[in-house]
DNA sequence: CTGAAAGCGCTTACAG
DNA sequence: CTGAAAGCGCTTACAG
């Protein structure tokens, strides 16, 4: 493995000369460049950017804090930040946290020790204790949750407002008794879209506390769980889930439990993941612009490292409400 | 942010016996291990790791070449790599390459830049050309593929036996006309299942030529578009699909074309994704020790980077045959 | 057990 | 436009 210094030295120049053409080409003659462009092709010379990253200070990595990576609905996002980041020249670096705090401040040490420039989380919760002016303590974007802050850059969708137009949706099939399978219980998101599912409730004069809430994870298998807790005395016509791995396991419980979708009980769910089309019946559910969240937060978190971006914007990206065979009118 | 210097100076050592503390602790003697302690609490520092890669050079990265990071299949792989990685010091560098060999040699430079020490690639592809002696030019393992060679480290399950054991199933219960809807033409994985398939066939004395064979690419969508292509002529009883997301998409094809399952046509998918539970009818497939194939791939590499292994071990798990609703005895 | 010092391979402010 | 040289913050072989 040749370095710069034997380059410059096959070229005639210095090892200034090489960097400057690697990293500032337009600073250069016309013929230097054609004399060390010979030399890199003769040395096959391929530059250490572990020295370049450590001599400037910057790992040009950033760390994504993701509570799930099995989920569909995240892996989609990435794919977003993946595909920004390679175009910024960066570098993603993966962190799973189950949704464990300990193990995102863990994480956090990659940021502390140069290993990564900043981190995006998915996730509701801050790895970091915020200074004293409240802000984070490292370069920190937060996509997918409910939140507006003017500490951070965030990314997010109208939760409220998708959630308000999806329990509006059921209302207005005729709907009255609408059961609710939340996320977690500390997630902004979930009380957004809560909030947004009363508000539609009420809006159609119905009285959300008398609708049954079940809370869940955002797993399948919690929605799956949910069927089993749904009222059978006073049995719901329908039920909103807030996201789609929900709605996939809730429907399978019902399923076993002998109750039909949407003919005894619409669902709907909330991402539009990929299954959402192929799941039986097809999902009525929201759609996320989920790899524009991702695009967004990287690009952000970019203009946090390498601009002088300091307003922390506050992007609300737009949604849809997709209707497939999941909903029907209410029998009684 | 303080660095070793301060930090030496604080202590009255030399910058050695920080980093000694730092790397080997057991160097120092009880004394000198409460001072520099001490000293490193004052002034909260934390080492730039940046600067130890450096000059170690190593970045105790690893890449993870992924042909679709929202294949829930490969993201569970995934999560198995990224724990091991978390316990060996490594961290985890995403590359998502949409089985494009071009996106995959432009990850290479990752490596060749010193900015990760090795690769796991998921997919069949090798993102280098060989060496004369047939060597992959960097630390590399491949994993969930099905390859056997004496030139790199590879974690892989039977899949010809699955497949067999899979397929015979299928016979069993009676069936004599099975469909395959199969992966990419190129990957050995494909050939291996196909193999497997065939063999399960011959040994029931049914001919596999005769037997409908449509290729797919492991996506839902293409699962759904085999079910259009589906034979109506002489209509299979059962399709052996060579993964669960596949399966899931055809079963939904099938009856948006009319067909139900198991009752008409039995389903048998591949790999046990969680969705394979929840899907309607819950999924017969074969179990893949998903997480155990990403951590065993992870521990090879870590083995071919920092032990002096040179035997390229060649891992296969075990797998498990799944009975659920999807299989069926054939009507007639 | 500890320190002085060279070295890892780049970048860049400065001078010309 | 180009070069000489200092510097980034660690690690480690060597000497004591």
């Amino acid at each position: 493995m040749s370095n710069i210094r034997e380059v410059a030295k096959h070229a005639g120049v210095s090892t200034a000369t090489i960097s400057r053409y690697l990293s500032h080409p337009e600073k250069l003659s016309a013929k230097t460049t054609e004399v060390v462009k010979n030399a890199i092709d003769a040395l096959n010379y391929e530059p250490n950017l572990l020295a370049r990253n450590f001599s400037k200070s910057r790992a040009y990595a950033v760390l994504v804090l993701v509570p799930d990576i099995a989920n569909p609905f995240f892996s989609r996002v990435i794919k977003g930040i993946e595909d920004e980041a390679q175009r910024k020249g960066y570098s993603v670096l993966l962190g799973n946290t189950r949704y464990c705090n300990e193990r995102e401040r863990s994480y956090l040490q990659l940021v502390k020790t140069r290993q990564a420039d900043g981190i995006i989380q998915l996730s509701y919760n801050l790895p970091f204790p915020l200074d004293d002016e409240g802000c984070p303590p490292v370069p920190f974007v937060q996509a997918c949750e409910s939140i507006t802050t003017d500490k951070f850059p965030t990314v997010k969708i109208n939760n409220l407002g998708a959630a308000k137009a999806l329990t509006s949706h059921l209302t207005q099939l005729g709907h009255t008794n609408i059961a609710c399978i939340l996320g977690p219980r500390q997630s902004p998101l979930t009380k957004d879209r809560l909030q947004g599912y009363r508000e539609a409730l009420e809006n159609a004069g119905i009285n959300p506390s008398e609708q049954q809430l079940i809370y869940g994870d955002f797993s399948m298998l919690s929605g799956f769980n949910a069927a089993f807790e749904i009222s059978s005395s006073r049995p719901p016509t329908a039920i909103f889930c807030m996201n789609d791995d929900m709605a996939i396991g809730l429907i399978r419980g019902l399923r076993d439990r002998g109750i039909s979708v949407p003919d005894d009980i619409s669902v709907v769910g909330f991402d539009d993941i990929e299954q959402a089309k192929y799941s039986d019946p097809p999902l009525t559910t929201v759609s996320q612009p989920t790899e524009a969240l991702g695009r967004q937060a990287m690009a952000y978190l970019y203009e946090l490292l390498d601009t002088d971006m300091t307003n922390n914007p506050q992007a609300e990206l737009p949604t849809e409400l997709v209707f497939r065979a999941s909903t029907a009118a209410p029998k009684r």
